[in-house]
DNA sequence: GTAACTGCAAAATATTTGCATCCTT
DNA sequence: AAGGATGCAAATATTTTGCAGTTAC
């Protein structure tokens, strides 16, 4: 675990420092996605609340998350998957975002289904995000 | 269109002032997406900043507009169609963002397809944003 | 040793709330 | 007239910036 985090610093460039491993160690951990306050609380007192803004958005930069957009308006953060070069993001997959929990997961093996756009639109990027009950508080 | 303007606020049951019959002038007339910040900059001094928040917030419980989740986090809102009950949104069309001019549209008559999702998620609600050129801004 | 990173303070921005006043019905 | 809507002030929350001190390499 230790070593995948430093590995995927080290493969970014950047410094390896106590803060983003940290950081990065919550999104390994908890397989979801991760709200700017997450983080905030998770940590504690660890660091300042400026180091996480400036962290996150350094990880979005680097390509080693990126970010979600939801209807309520917050900013969640997820992992990329490997393959996501600097400035150059593959979020061509689902996001889901449980009711009841609050989770919300990156669904990478879901693809999006391609849509016929109205004459004289030319899509670049997609982005879907579905809600709804997730594996873990269905029954 | 003074009187659509009305017509709606009243089908809604909401009174009828001047600060909600300009802010939904805004919508009708710019057919697209607006954000709280458009709205201030178009009226200028004409009302309060706050008196923004609230209308805005009225009529998305009221479901005169929706909101629209954007990658960068700033809260679209959109009018909705006639169909959007008080509290029950229908909002499974596919919402456009133009990279060029910054418009957003709601693509009304393209329809979200179905994604299959893995074993024990249900879906409730599905968000499909799509980015890139729009057809004002093509050639 | 140097460049990069962090913490603290403070500025800038965004959002919410309370209350008195005004407007719609 | 009564209830709801607005404006203003102020409280709160969020994000950004500058700079000095610290840490990684």
């Amino acid at each position: 675990m230790q070593n995948k985090i430093t590995n995927t610093l080290k493969k970014h460039q950047l410094s390896i420092t106590d803060s983003r491993k940290k950081i990065l160690s919550f999104f390994l951990e908890s397989g979801s996605a991760l709200a700017h306050a997450d983080i905030e609380q998770k940590s504690s007192t660890e660091f300042d609340r400026v180091t996480i803004y400036r962290t996150l958005q350094t990880f979005v930069e680097k390509g080693i998350i990126h970010t979600i957009p939801t209807a309520d308006n917050s900013i969640l953060y997820a992992l990329c998957k490997d393959d996501c070069i600097e400035g150059h993001h593959h979020d061509d997959h689902v996001h889901f975002i449980c009711d009841e929990c609050n989770s919300t997961y990156c669904l990478d093996h879901v693809s999006i289904p391609k849509v016929k756009l109205p004459k004289g639109f030319t899509s670049v990027q997609t982005n879907l995000v579905v809600s709804g009950v997730c594996n873990k508080c269905e029954q």
